[in-house]
DNA sequence: CTTATTTGACCATA
DNA sequence: TATGGTCAAATAAG
């Protein structure tokens, strides 16, 4: 606004052309999120974010703006061993281990849920523990554990894998149920709640670990943890969210959760924070935290931080997109 | 250093 | 035998 004199710097104008354009983007993909979700409140908050939405398109405006989009995408992280190279192991396994014994659970248990969703977040942390190559499908699966499984031996399960027909959504399948009673990691909304009681009214409420029976096709999700996407692979990329965001707002993984007004704004405000993402290279299959390392691990103490993802951390926007009509006390 | 992620190998079931 | 589910070492990043 203000035509007038044109005082600012290009480099400044630049700078908040591309914040933005950047805001633009997450605000977006926070409405293709929401689009997806079947909370009655889905809508006003669809509402809000087109409201950004146009308001940050009315400023690209005048400001002339182009959404050239800044898909910068930088080799940098490759996180992974997707670099390159691997010294091939060689080692123990094929040396002379015959009494290899293992014992667990072969094929497939039926799941007990099996959701599609275009966000791997689903109210729990995962750690990754395998990814196969499906011939039935063209995307591989992945697998993933509870964190907690080693350690509270929580025998909680998931498989996901990327829709055939809707490669940007995914299929997860649930085996088992959570036994784990989350330290760090879901629960914290509650304490926080007492602590703050002036936003009490509008935090989620995390009283129990969903245990639905019912909810079979809709509401399965119990909480919200934390939401990662970005990265795709495969060999042709058909993700098209990309979410910046600032590390600083959600480093913490005891402070995941706001209002939607303040998640908006923190879209909004953190999009042209971190332009460049920390978005890896490898992977497509991804959003569950990774855990210790595999099975060798078990003295972690605590579960992995959220802090590592692309994605960014919300505690809340979990909550809405679980669907799930008891954590949320909110009335728009 | 610790945590997180990747990837190949192993193995059990259909 | 083929498929797919899991383990486990290694690797990369923070």
């Amino acid at each position: 606004m203000a035509p007038s004199g044109g005082d600012v710097p290009v480099e400044r104008a630049a700078a908040a052309a591309n914040d933005l354009v950047e805001a633009r983007d997450g605000a977006a993909a926070l409405r293709a999120f929401l689009l997806e979700l079947d909370d009655q409140r889905a809508p006003w908050a669809q509402r809000v974010v087109d409201g950004v939405l146009s308001r940050l398109s009315s400023a690209m405006s005048a400001l002339d703006v182009g959404g050239a989009a800044a898909g910068g995408r930088s080799p940098a992280t490759g996180s992974g061993s997707g670099g390159a190279s691997r010294p091939q192991q060689s080692v123990s396994y094929s040396s002379g281990n015959t009494n290899k014994k293992r014992s667990f659970s072969r094929r497939s248990q039926r799941p007990s849920d099996k959701k599609i969703t275009a966000t791997l977040e689903d109210g729990h942390v995962w750690r990754k523990y395998g990814q196969k190559e499906i011939q039935n499908s063209p995307y591989p699966r992945s697998y993933y554990r509870c964190t907690h499984s080693s350690g509270q031996g929580c025998k909680a399960k998931r498989q996901v894998q990327r829709s055939e027909t809707d490669p940007s959504k995914h299929v997860i399948a649930y085996y088992g149920e959570h036994t784990c009673r989350d330290h760090s990691t879901i629960p914290l909304a509650v304490h926080a709640a007492g602590a703050a009681p002036d936003r009490a009214n509008n935090l989620i409420s995390f009283g129990h670990s969903g245990a639905n029976d019912n909810a079979a096709a809709t509401g399965a999700a119990s909480s919200s943890q934390y939401l990662a996407m970005g990265r795709s692979t495969i060999g042709e990329h058909q993700l098209s969210t990309s979410w910046c965001t600032s590390d600083d707002m959600f480093s913490s993984s005891a402070g995941s959760f706001m209002h939607v007004d303040e998640l908006i704004s923190a879209v909004v405000g953190s999009a042209g924070v971190t332009s460049t993402a920390t978005a890896g290279s490898s992977a497509l299959d991804r959003g569950g935290l990774g855990g210790m390392a595999g099975g060798g691990g078990g003295n972690a103490s605590f579960p992995p931080s959220p802090n590592g993802l692309a994605g960014f951390v919300v505690g809340s926007l979990g909550s809405i997109g679980g669907d799930d009509d008891d954590l949320f006390s909110m009335d728009p």
